[in-house]
DNA sequence: GATAAGCCTACTATACCACAAGGAAAATAG
DNA sequence: CTATTTTCCTTGTGGTATAGTAGGCTTATC
């Protein structure tokens, strides 16, 4: 499985804090229990959210979590980017990327290349806002 | 890591074994050698690719393994996907697909669905021929 | 009889995944 | 000031997958 579930509660507990009371701080309980997520396991991730500004968080009664910035500034590429560490199909071709003695006449680095960059490409469009139910790019399913 | 060393060990013994003498056995050992894999984990890998006739095997003095089809018949998204198990970026698209109860008012499935298709219709383009090296002389053995 | 695939079990070592536990720190209400 | 609320922080844990390693036995071919 190439995203885990890092990366796709994130996009989920983002897209719920976009659609519900936007301005207003969300428990980290309330996300949990309407994304029927573990509390502590979601609190690692939102952690995360945090430190890199996407989310922001705030102490005591009548404090919770909104996002950082508005839904159509949060790229779905970013956001997976941050939760996964890397998007990269080969590890050569990672954060970390470690030159491979082999690179020089891989047959199937281009490949891989393609790859990221077609990958990297098709979720670069994708911002929270278009997750959004309510917006109307497509993706406006019937419940 | 999307693609592990079982698929990229796949698509280069395939690459090795359509670049060097396409008609003929090659041994595990020279396979392992000249693309510097442990010859007992490499075991394992061809394994795969005969029960899928990608290659086939032959025993004895003399055997060895050679391409089961020709090179532009062999796809690189059916080697990955043989390899991999699934392509697919998250558990409700594989194989095995479970549906999840959220499914019908889940706001990144039709992110995933997409992201799926980009993948397969990006890997579904290449062959092993298109991963051979046919500009420069010595190893382009064309049928 | 040598070679080499085919098949089998078992074992190690590492890393990541998905979570759980408990407490410290900060903000707010009374 | 105290109690409550809620984030913030560190640490631990069981499970699974990856990437091998090791060895032996069988079968087929030259």
């Amino acid at each position: 499985m190439m995203i885990s579930t890092r990366g796709r509660y994130a996009l989920r507990i983002l897209v719920d804090l976009a659609e519900h009371r936007p301005e207003a701080y969300v428990t980290l309980r309330e996300l949990a229990e309407r994304q029927e997520i573990s509390e502590k396991y979601l609190e690692s991730i939102v952690k995360e959210l945090v430190r890199v500004c996407i989310l922001e968080g705030l102490r005591g009664k009548g404090g919770g979590y909104r996002l950082g910035r508005e839904p159509e500034q949060i790229s779905v590429l970013e956001v997976l980017e941050r939760m996964e560490g890397t998007l990269a199909p080969v590890a050569c071709l990672g954060p970390e990327g470690k030159p491979c003695s082999r690179a020089a006449f891989c047959r199937t680095l281009p490949l891989w290349k393609g790859l990221d960059e077609t990958v990297r490409g098709y979720l670069g469009q994708f911002s929270i806002r278009s997750l959004m139910r309510s917006d109307e790019g497509g993706y406006d399913y019937v419940i």
